[in-house]
DNA sequence: GTATGCTTTCGGC
DNA sequence: TTACGGCCGAAAGCATAC
């Protein structure tokens, strides 16, 4: 039976949240923002609806800038709540799982699902199944979404993508070929920068180029895992199944001052409720980490980050701090401005029940 | 040299 | 003319081991 496989978008998430909660904002421009706090306007725009769009505002722009684009057009500016949509999100992976085999979100907005049984195989069925979701999601809570069909994760995901907003695009099994070829190669997930580079260099520009291309050259520039993989998924052919997600694999909490400064031990008590917030988060997520990132931004917006990790998971908050103190003295000499933002990530994250068996069985 | 895993940076929303 | 978050996972860079 082939394989069907969906990817899900829902269109200009946030903002269209925003919409859907007050229906006179959409003949607006709609902007999501988060605010800094450090001036009245410091901060960027998360999202924006495509009224916004259009007028040349896009997600990570300055907040004042997007205003000045938007000045005489009687702009909505709305400070993010993430909450707000966390809880949308909820209810929208719950209403898509029970119309689909398996389901894994990979965002706050989006996902892979997999009706190959459900649709007994069948791409007229499984056209249906997809329509019928969008419909619900439209109906339950207003929301327009994007979706992608085809025999594999690559095909679906380049699916979601090809009509935006409120598409549903459908590759047969016996259309991937046409539908793939033109697209550039740099639309494919593992290709960045660095890989599309590489690939130009080889004289593969589409990814039908990459389909038919030679497999020892392509190993040879760019590594035997990532070659097997894109050639895999440059003929639709990836075989990478839908697993239900396993959780967040780091937690991170980053501020902005209001100052600048590279004082370490105001950087460390400015920190000091964010790392005892991530570790209560990883702990009540019944898991252990072991890795500590200090994580800067200096007054030119350019990041810096510098870890630790520990031989075991660590959650003494005392130790954790001195740690953290080490790093960003460390991050402070390796610099030559000031701090703008400072954060913390714990990563390296682990299952605590495993680890408390582990060192049961060390220790005994 | 290449595979692997860890560290750092990038990029999307 | 400038303007500039917070969070995540992916990609790239790097070290180490063979």
């Amino acid at each position: 039976m082939p394989r069907i496989v969906g990817h899900i978008d829902l269109d200009y998430f946030y903002a269209q949240v925003e919409e859907v909660e007050n229906p006179s904002l959409k003949t607006r421009p709609v902007i999501v923002c988060v605010f800094s706090g450090r001036t009245e306007d410091s901060g960027v725009v998360s999202t924006a609806n495509y009224v916004a769009r259009a007028l040349g505002v896009k997600a990570g722009i300055p907040i004042s800038l997007a205003k000045k684009k938007l000045e005489g057009k009687d702009p909505a500016v709305i400070k993010m709540v993430h909450a707000k949509y966390e809880a949308v999100s909820e209810r929208i992976m719950s209403l898509i799982s029970t119309q689909v085999d398996a389901l894994e979100p990979t965002g706050i907005d989006e996902a892979f699902f997999d009706i190959t049984d459900r649709a007994g195989g069948d791409y007229e069925a499984a056209a249906a199944i997809a329509q019928s979701i969008k419909d619900s999601l439209k109906h339950e809570e207003g929301l327009t979404s994007s979706v992608g069909l085809g025999r594999s994760k690559a095909v679906a995901k380049l699916g979601s993508d090809a009509k935006k907003p409120d598409g549903l695009t459908v590759v047969k099994p016996e259309d991937t070929e046409s539908f793939l070829s033109p697209l550039d190669v740099s639309k494919l997930y593992g290709v960045g920068p660095k890989t599309e580079t590489a690939l130009l260099e080889l004289g593969l520009k589409t990814v039908g180029d990459l389909a038919r291309a030679d497999p020892t050259e392509l190993e040879r520039k760019i590594g035997r895992k990532l070659a097997a993989y894109l050639v895999q998924a440059a003929s639709g052919n990836d075989s990478d199944q839908v697993t239900p997600g396993q959780g967040p694999t780091q937690f991170s909490r980053i501020v902005t001052l209001k100052r600048d400064t590279r004082d370490i031990g105001e950087v460390v008590a400015q920190l000091s409720d964010a790392l005892a917030e991530v570790v209560s988060k990883a702990s009540s997520s019944g898991r252990s980490f072991k890795t500590l990132t200090a994580i800067c931004v200096l007054t030119d917006l350019s990041a810096h980050t510098k870890n630790h990790t520990f031989e075991a998971p660590q959650r003494d908050v005392a130790k954790l701090t001195e740690e953290l103190r080490k790093l960003f003295a460390e991050l402070g000499e390796s610099v030559d401005k000031d701090f703008r933002r400072v954060g913390i990530r714990i990563s390296g994250l682990s299952d605590s029940r495993d680890q408390v068996s582990l060192s049961e069985y060390i220790g005994g």
